[in-house]
DNA sequence: CTCATTGCAAACGGTTTGCACTGGT
DNA sequence: ACCAGTGCAAACCGTTTGCAATGAG
């Protein structure tokens, strides 16, 4: 996986730039432990980087999901949410309280191979979202 | 799971009312074989019942999501997807051409309760999209 | 007759686009 | 100096809301 230090590095070596903006919604990503959504990244990466416009923001996460550094997912608040994408993982989401858990890859490897297998597609979207009930929440419905 | 048919009593059994408009987006979802989004549902449903609002099909879908008739999945065209919730199935994308394929629900069974043990959760969302690049797609690329 | 449901119009919020300017290399 | 990338403003599009009118029971 990317370490957070090549990537400017690894970019430029494709003819891309590395901007302040670039760095700045990297580095939210990189240290938030859980999703964010664009609105959220514009919030944030406006406290830093003041200048920043909404527009950038996207533009910036469309560049980065196309270059593989993060990964997009819909988890059912509405807009897409954005992860850096180091590690191979999943989320649970609770539909009660909107708090969302990592699963481990390893569980659905085998669920890959067979669907592959069974279809003949190529199965590389490796980020499953699950929805559920966590247990605090299980006692109020 | 539920008839058609049964589907007027049932609502009207509960209190509420089977309009022209619910039919109508009903038919549509049971006899579509794959996702409808919200605008397709528009388009089609205008040419059956015209005088359909775009504002009734959207507050008719969340009141049959809300009954348990049709399902809302994300399969990343833009918009949400909703289809008829008759028979237990998930999705699997294709990146590439957007076409989807049907996947069983029977090789998603043992996951969910590994899952449920293993986390606590109560995995209520017995509908999975994966993605991926279906056979004709994978040479492209 | 009553009240759930609809249509209309307007607002809303997230996202995209065109274009001139900026700034990384 | 060049061109990738940004900011700004406006357009865009899907979705939601308020309110009066309609029509299913």
């Amino acid at each position: 996986m990317n370490t957070y230090t090549d990537i400017p590095s690894q970019l430029r070596s494709l003819g891309f730039r590395m901007t302040p903006q670039r760095l700045v919604i990297l580095q939210l990503l990189q240290e938030a432990d859980c999703h964010l959504t664009p609105t959220e990244i514009y919030r944030l990466g406006a406290d830093q980087l003041p200048g920043l416009t909404e527009t950038t923001v996207y533009r910036t996460l469309a560049f980065l999901v196309d270059q593989g550094l993060v990964m997009a997912s819909y988890t059912g608040r509405g807009q897409l949410e954005y992860e850096f994408a180091g590690r191979l993982h999943h989320h649970l989401i609770c539909k009660g309280c909107h708090r969302s858990r990592e699963i481990d890859h390893q569980p659905l490897a085998d669920l890959y191979h067979c669907l592959q297998d069974a279809t003949g597609y190529q199965v590389d979207s490796m980020h499953v979202t699950f929805f559920g009930l966590c247990p605090s929440c299980k006692g109020d419905r």
